[in-house]
DNA sequence: CCGTCATATTCGTAATTCTGAATATATGCT
DNA sequence: AGCATATATTCAGAATTACGAATATGACGG
């Protein structure tokens, strides 16, 4: 058994945790949830601009926390590792949060306010009825 | 029942991760694990100098993760609150880490090759017989 | 092929964090 | 009191990160 020092595991142990550890990072992750999100979801949801969302979700794909998948001009984003939310869960009781609050959020397939083709696909299929 | 935001609640659940999202700072939760640590514990545990140790002691103590006791010259440190070593054996995992290596260290009580009094207690009887 | 919409990238500066050197304080011993 | 040891604090420069502005790419519709 190879004898590992300390600071050795904690460099490892710090990584994901350090790809986490940003108000930003986790807003997008969160906004993401369990499902898939464009941006211009999150764009709604987070009320960021959407080059610095394209930064934060550079970041992301750079520490293999997110995949992404191009279908037409949208681009949809998704957790490559489910457990980074649980990883969230766990920080919400420390965060004096609670965990019910957090996972609705995560849980949430689209959001209120948002008009992406993710969260009201109804807007795509009028538009089609439009031309035809 | 209050909206808030997701950027709001990122903000929070983002302030523990924070805290610990460093090499450094995991390695010191590590190496203090359930039990507790004087400085010159870490010193041997961690190789690193004592003024290095005690800035971030002072950080993690005004992230309030750290709780410290004096006992004449000693200064003794214990986690507030067990759960950050949770997150941390969460984050193994993800690391690619096995979550055994890990617990071993947390829950070592001594470091082999560490001389202070809390890992050798018997050193100091010694040097009181010699005394007496 | 040209315009438009969705998204990505690059760049520069402000802000923050890391780290080491030097120094201070607090305790116990003699 | 005076010295030695354990720990804390302050400071400054280096390194990193945050954020905005501007610009680029890539896909679709006409």
């Amino acid at each position: 058994m190879k004898k590992t020092s300390i600071p050795e595991i904690s460099e490892k142990l710090a990584a994901p945790l350090n790809a986490i550890a940003s108000p930003q990072r986790i807003a997008i992750l969160l906004a993401i949830g369990k499902g898939e999100a464009c941006v211009c979801h999150l764009e709604t949801a987070l009320g960021w601009r959407q080059a610095y969302i394209s930064q934060h979700l550079m970041a992301l794909r750079k520490a293999d926390i997110l995949q992404d998948r191009r279908e037409g001009r949208y681009v949809y984003y998704r957790l490559k590792n489910a457990s980074y939310l649980d990883l969230i869960l766990d920080s919400a009781t420390l965060s004096g949060l609670s965990a019910e609050t957090v996972s609705a959020i995560i849980n949430a397939e689209t959001y209120p306010s948002c008009e992406c083709p993710h969260c009201t696909p109804a807007l795509i299929s009028v538009e089609s009825l439009k031309t035809a």
